[in-house]
DNA sequence: GCCAACGTTGGC
DNA sequence: GCCAACGTTGGC
């Protein structure tokens, strides 16, 4: 079973926000990265458990837990005019770009940035790589485990 | 707000 | 296809 880690501005979409709604499945729209949407729309499988992790924020790191519902399907705010994801470049023929859906599934002791970084086991991190950017990253089952215990500990 | 690092765009 | 310029991300 793979795992991902998602960086979510918690001013926007927060794993407060996505426990208020436990049952509801969010569409995971916006992302304009192309590795991003093709993590998303080639490899992602209905079941992945994935890291929430909130970004740009005051304290960033790992707030959560969710998973994917829904395989990828046109990220419908690439055709809408009125959202700051538009893309004129897309059509409903030839779309750009993908979302899953994906739904709470536990918000975990706060694990911050910080901690990760001090952490030798997990120095091979993609979201740790320097310079790293991308928004949707593959997590190995060896890092996932581990951050399962430093949440469970913390 | 700063700035390093990266991705995308577009002229040539 | 190259690469400079620009825009964005995101920690600090």
């Amino acid at each position: 079973m793979p795992y991902w880690l998602m960086k979510s501005e918690p001013d926007e979409l927060s794993i407060d926000d996505l426990a208020a709604a436990p049952a509801t499945p969010i569409p995971w729209f916006g992302v304009r990265n192309y590795q991003a949407r093709n993590f998303m729309r080639d490899d992602m499988r209905v079941g992945d458990l994935i890291l929430f992790y909130h970004s740009s924020c005051a304290e960033p790191g790992i707030a959560g837990v969710v998973e994917v519902v829904s395989v990828a399907y046109p990220d419908e705010t690439q055709f809408d005019t009125a959202s700051k994801y538009y893309d004129a470049k897309a059509t409903r023929e030839t779309p750009r770009w993908f979302n899953v859906d994906v739904r709470f599934v536990r918000k975990g002791g706060f694990l911050p940035l910080r901690r990760l970084r001090d952490c030798p086991a997990l120095a091979g991190m993609r979201l740790l790589a320097k310079g790293s950017r991308l928004s949707i990253t593959p997590v190995e089952a060896d890092e996932w485990r581990l951050i399962e215990s430093l949440t469970a500990a913390s």
